[in-house]
DNA sequence: GCGTTCACG
DNA sequence: ACGTACGTGAACGCC
């Protein structure tokens, strides 16, 4: 039988650590909460991997210790610690008397001296005992059922030492520590130690005598005259350091193992306070049946499962509410092709229905048909672009679609991490719902649609639907407020349907020519592979960055450029200036290349081609980029490679669905810097794009002084990456390491730069204040977004926030111009009954499938919507490619 | 699960 | 003196 486990945790140097690993985190009240948010994560992290059956948390106390007795300089270099630490003390023994967690302290000892002394009797009591703590010390105490949990940088590392471990590493024993430190000392504890003998030092002295008395009774043996000198005049405070460094293990302490038994949490009180500190992450360790007893707001869970005989009641119902809010349930799997399990329906004023859809899809459709499309009735839904998908499955076409709380709170904040319903629920009204893992399982426990408890899917579904109810006019008055209506109501939520249908439309793939190219990477791979091995006069994986460095830096000793945090760097940047050096550089090089193509393209689209249609259908992320961007995932088709010829090779598979349909590609020209022309309404750049001419070579005529017809390529090759630069916002430093030119230089293209675009310079000031002022910075159609950073303490993360307060106006202009262009497309090839549509956005770039007879008009009409999707003080001009594949629209 | 690298706009 | 261009997603190694 296993043994049972004692957790012991030095309370006080794991508060410190949190504290100091984190940045001040503060209550809206202006409690200083980061010592102990980061205590809880890693108190969490550590119990959840060792589950201890005993746990117990000791604690320094205030005042002098007996060390202090035998040593009166004892910590005498301290700092006192900083009250914004000092108040937390309190509250992390609150948490822990509400996990019903003993917590020690005993005057005139230490946090350690209590922990060792319950390791000795959690030894006694045969139980493997894991103490965790920061402090190093500690080592001394491990034996072969004593370990050590030891926090390394930050709060997320943690490093567990046993006996072996130490001899391995240190090659003494666990209690050998005792007399090292005494030879160390210890400044942070002010402890002396013999002078001129640190680690290295000692721990020689150590390995080859023992003990430091067995370094005295040897002591002529030692070799170093100073060393000895230092041995021989200090001898008395090398005992005193070794008795002030060892950690008792008998202090008298009233309490037995039972009272360390770990038992429930009051709950209650546990959610209380954790909320009262805002630590909402912490709150999912609370269940659910406790958190919802102290909700400000009343959620009713009341629900019905419908027969088709009730359907004709319930459509009734909505026709008399003109409004219901919606959510269908699916397996988790691709929802193109995942199985339709039920759907809620729920009214304003009625209670949540369930419609069992395994069993009656086409009753559900003949009835229900005409008020998803009846354009007087309005829907309302959290994420409901996935639910469009179902509806179109089902030939539904959905009309009226008013709310959706996710794309609300995307506009309100757009640079949230989760807008989980859960999460709004919480934001708004403290309810902590149900989690959808606790209806539908995770992972492997995911459950088949005949093992979902009916009752608990109904639950989840009224819970949704009474988030969103009460969300309603609680966003949409913010939205109203923050002038948003317009982007809300006429750009991103018709926008929720253009990407379902795209997803639900998907791309055409070639899976031959795919195959064919794989074939040839593959065989590249295989030669590319032998030189690489011949070149380093070994095997090893190429696909490791940490074996690559030890080849080229350590085995072939190639200088060394830059580092990562973990070891050397290996990525382009190193590699091109190491390519002269040796050849396999080069080789590596390309290595990289095919492989990246080999495993991202050919075989992660192939395995993600629907088998039935021949079609890729990947999954818009409409509430991912902060900027206001869409994002594409399984597969990202806005990746797809187009720099270089191999790669873009890949786009000869991305086909048109038959000879009857053709691809027509337009892409905005020049979209973020005629963006950048309107706001800063520079009349320089305006001009530029107003006459019509290029833009790259208007700037390097400027910037270069050199007349416009004079611009060589490498000018304007220079031109355009400042104006790249201008859109990022710029620093000498970036400028000159893209271009490869000294740093000076770059300075000066810059500064000649704002000497000729003032109001460029001059928006980029007004932008940062503003964004300063306000806490935010907009794009166009007032889409927002907080920028923190700005005011940090931190240069870097200010920076930082500079970079984004200019950036975000400019790429979040553009995205606002292609969304209203994506909107109307849909819209109107939809109203003419075209046969040609709309199936993919690349940030400036639409693709659309076009039936071969209506190319004329589409192209004509695609053209005059995007490129009057907005009026704004310069033109904005489209360039189509037609073509049979995505290769062949260039 | 994080870090590195590299694909795109 | 610092450390550095904006926004994404996927594959892989490594712990």
């Amino acid at each position: 039988m296993k043994s049972k486990k004692i957790m012991i945790i030095d309370g006080s140097s794991l508060l410190h650590r949190a504290f100091y690993a984190l940045p001040l985190l503060t209550t809206k009240s202006g409690l200083y909460t980061n010592g102990v948010y980061g205590f809880l994560t890693m108190f969490y992290k550590i119990t959840e991997q060792y589950e201890p059956d005993y746990i117990g948390v000791a604690f320094d106390k205030k005042g002098p210790t007996f060390r202090h007795k035998k040593y009166v300089e004892y910590k005498g270099t301290r700092q006192s610690t900083p009250s914004e630490l000092s108040q937390q003390f309190p509250m992390i023994k609150e948490i822990l008397s509400y996990m019903n967690i003993p917590t020690l302290e005993m005057q005139e000892y230490e946090a350690d001296d209590i922990a060792g002394t319950l390791a000795k009797i959690g030894e006694n009591e045969a139980l493997e005992v894991i103490l965790v703590t920061g402090d190093k010390d500690y080592l001394q105490l491990t034996t072969d059922k004593t370990k050590v949990l030891l926090t390394k940088k930050g709060i997320t590392e943690i490093e567990a030492y046993d006996r072996n471990r130490i001899k391995e590493e240190y090659g003494i024993e666990p209690k050998q520590f005792i007399d090292l430190k005494g030879l160390m000392g210890d400044k942070s504890d002010n402890i002396p130690g013999v002078p001129g003998i640190g680690e290295k030092t000692g721990l020689k002295l150590i390995q080859e005598y023992g003990s430091i008395q067995n370094i005295y009774e040897n002591i002529d043996k030692i070799s170093g005259k100073k060393l000895k000198e230092n041995l021989i005049e200090n001898e008395n405070l090398a005992y005193i350091s070794r008795t002030l460094g060892e950690i008792i293990t008998n202090v008298p302490l009233n309490m037995e193992l039972e009272d360390f038994k770990a038992t429930t949490p009051e709950w209650i009180k546990l959610k209380n306070i954790y909320e009262e500190l805002e630590f909402k992450s912490l709150l999912n360790k609370i269940p659910s049946e406790f958190k919802e007893k102290t909700q400000k707001v009343k959620f009713d869970y009341s629900c019905r499962e419908l027969k088709p005989s009730e359907f004709g009641e319930l459509v009734n119902d909505i026709k008399t509410e003109e409004k219901f809010c919606f959510k269908f349930i699916i397996n988790n799997l691709n929802y193109i092709e995942n199985e339709i399990i039920g759907i809620g329906i729920k009214t304003p004023r009625g209670m949540t229905n369930y419609i069992d859809l395994l069993q009656y899809t086409d009753e559900f459709t003949n009835y229900f048909k005409e008020i998803f499309e009846n354009s007087q009735i309005a829907k309302i839904g959290h994420d409901l672009k996935v639910d469009i998908v179902q509806l179109f499955r089902l030939n539904i076409a959905l009309k009226n679609f008013t709310f959706d709380s996710m794309i609300a709170q995307y506009l309100l904040n757009p640079s949230q991490a989760n807008y989980s319903i859960n999460n709004l629920s919480e934001e708004y009204f403290d309810v902590y719902g149900i989690q959808s893992e606790d209806v539908f399982g995770k992972g492997k426990g995911l459950k088949k649609a005949r093992d979902l408890d009916k009752e608990d899917v109904m639950k989840y579904l009224s819970f949704i639907f009474e988030s969103v109810f009460k969300l309603e006019p609680i966003m949409m008055e913010k939205i109203i407020e923050q002038r948003m209506e317009n982007l809300y109501t006429e750009v991103e939520l018709p926008l929720a349907e253009v990407l379902a249908n795209m997803e639900f439309i998907g791309f055409k793939i070639d899976t031959n020519e795919l195959k064919i190219l794989g074939k040839e990477y593959d065989e590249e791979i295989d030669s590319l592979t032998k030189e690489i091995y011949e070149l380093a006069g070994s095997t090893f994986n190429i696909n490791s960055p940490k074996q690559i460095g030890e080849i080229l830096f350590e085995k072939l000793m190639l200088p060394v450029i830059k580092k990562t945090k973990t070891g050397y760097s290996t990525d382009v940047e190193v590699m091109e200036k190491l390519k002269d050096q040796h050849p396999i550089v080069e080789k590596i090089l390309r290595y990289r290349q095919i492989v990246k193509l080999k495993s991202t393209y050919i075989d992660g689209l192939l395995s993600l081609i629907n088998s039935k249609t021949n079609r890729i259908h990947s999954s818009f992320n409409q509430t991912i980029a902060s900027t206001g961007r869409i994002s594409s995932t399984e597969p990202n088709l806005q990746n797809i490679p187009i720099r270089t010829e191999d790669g873009r090779k890949i786009r000869k598979a991305f086909i048109a669905e038959s000879p009857n349909f053709r691809l027509l590609d337009g892409d905005y020209s020049q979209i973020e810097l005629r963006v950048l022309a309107h706001i800063s309404n520079d009349p320089k750049m305006k001009d530029a794009f107003v006459s019509g001419e290029d833009i790259h070579r208007k700037t390097a005529s400027e910037v270069f002084h050199v007349e416009k017809e004079d611009v060589t390529s490498d000018l304007r090759y220079r031109a355009k990456a400042v104006n790249f630069g201008i859109v990022y916002g710029i620093s000498d430093f970036g400028l000159s390491r893209d271009l490869n030119i000294p740093r000076k230089e770059a300075k000066e293209y810059i500064e000649n730069y704002f000497k000729n675009f003032q109001m460029v310079k001059k928006y980029m000031e007004d932008i940062v204040s503003e964004g300063k002022k306000n806490g935010y910075v907009e794009t166009i159609l007032h889409r927002r977004r907080y920028i923190p950073e700005l005011n940090s303490k931190n240069y870097n993360v200010r920076s930082f926030g500079e970079r984004i307060a200019l950036n975000t106006p400019i790429q979040g202009s553009a995205a606002d111009i292609i969304k209203m262009s994506m909107v109307r497309v849909y819209n109107d090839l939809r109203d003419r009954n075209l046969r040609s549509r709309l199936i993919l956005t690349v940030h400036d770039e639409l693709i659309l499938e076009v039936h071969k007879d209506e190319i004329d008009e589409v192209n004509k009409l695609v053209k005059n919507i995007m490129e009057n999707a907005i009026s704004l003080t310069i033109p904005l001009k489209v360039d189509f490619k037609i073509g049979d594949s995505w290769y062949d629209t260039k």
